[in-house]
DNA sequence: ACAAAAGTGTTAGAATTACACCCATGG
DNA sequence: CCATGGGTGTAATTCTAACACTTTTGT
């Protein structure tokens, strides 16, 4: 039977103290003129990964993102007219790189806009598994420049929580974790000048499988 | 560009302590005659989901599963032949159920024979989020009848993530989680008659989101 | 009476949480 | 000199983990 495979990508980045999505405009039907999660077409000698990487590339000029595979739908009424089963994946642009996409489409996420097919149902999906994530990963320090200070990753997971957190607290996890290397620099933007950090563990690293865990 | 959707399906069940997968003989080529996890071609109309059902009450005569879609897999290379992404589902099959299965399919993780496509990686896929999902959830309900002693239930628990609890420790926790209720029932297998008790939860819980975690 | 599995509490250590003040800088 | 965000420690509580003996039954 005929079915189309498509990868769709839900691209987060924090700005502002804000969690927002990567949304372009539609320039074909149906939903014409609306918005949606960028998504490709699969290539016939390419891997799912790979056609995810490609778009994100396309749309963001980056590479060396957090990529990960979310979940696929396929409900048959999902596409109006054809049949499309998508695999979704989700990508962290730190916000610094995030300035330096082109054109206009960041959104923030509380804000969206209609969105055609099930891409609203997508980026909720993908909301709730990067705040999961964020629990027992460092998926958190994906979305930060490679030099950032600890009040600005502490923003990063507020945002994303939807939730204040004690500053001490947090602070001493980060210390207990050993994953951040501080830095002999200092940030200048506020008053008082705060010390820049790098993280220092394994992109990947699940942090439960070594017994730790982000308490928040 | 022409490519086959499939839903594969890895099918768990927990019997004299080793978790097991259901596997059928492939009677078609490629790979005729190996062992392979049961897997359909979705239909025109039915989603991802119903596909797996399908399957499922196909392979195992079983309705109100847990099945849970695991991970979608699309490298170009994995069917020799054509190009075939599949969907892979996995489903959790209590005991007294799995004895009903026909056929003889039921093979211990530990010592799974050569497999079909890729499908030994999808099994090994399988099992890291089962042991991911039994820590926060209340998936290893699943794997028990609806009738259970905390001994059996210890013994799922034991079985999938590989290494002893404490007797004390586990029953304490069960207790604090006020998930299960005391029948006033025995069973007489052993020695000294156990208690039955029924799991009374939602049955797809997130244990987390109450705060409360498996702490194994 | 003995073997086998069921059942039951306590305690030490670790982790989490709540909480308040001083510091360095730019304006 | 003052407003702003940076930076730091302790104490109470909760959670985890280690640990051993008694009970009930079938043989």
């Amino acid at each position: 039977m005929r079915i189309q495979v498509t990868v769709d990508l839900v691209i987060f980045t924090v700005h502002e103290s804000a969690l927002k999505v990567l949304l372009v405009k539609r320039s074909a039907r149906p939903f014409k003129g609306r918005m949606e999660i960028p998504g490709v077409v699969i290539r016939k000698n390419e891997s799912l990964e790979q056609a995810a990487l490609r778009e994100m590339t396309e749309e963001t000029s980056a590479h060396q993102v957090y990529l990960e595979q979310l979940y696929s739908f396929g409900d048959p009424r999902r596409h109006p007219c054809n049949r499309v089963v998508t695999v979704a994946y989700y990508a962290l642009l730190p916000a610094d790189r995030a300035q330096q996409v082109s054109g206009n489409g960041w959104r923030n996420v509380d804000q969206l806009p209609p969105l055609a097919f099930d891409h609203r149902r997508i980026i909720d999906y993908a909301i709730e598994r990067l705040r999961n994530k964020l629990e027992y990963s460092t998926a958190g320090f994906q979305l930060l420049p490679k030099k950032f200070t600890l009040s600005e990753l502490q923003a990063v997971y507020e945002t994303i929580l939807g939730k204040k957190l004690d500053k001490r607290n947090f602070r001493k996890k980060m210390n207990l974790l050993r994953i951040l290397k501080p830095l002999k620099e200092w940030r200048r933007t506020g008053r008082k000048p705060a010390r820049l950090y790098m993280f220092v563990g394994k992109k990947f690293e699940k942090l439960k499988d070594k017994g730790i865990l982000f308490p928040f």
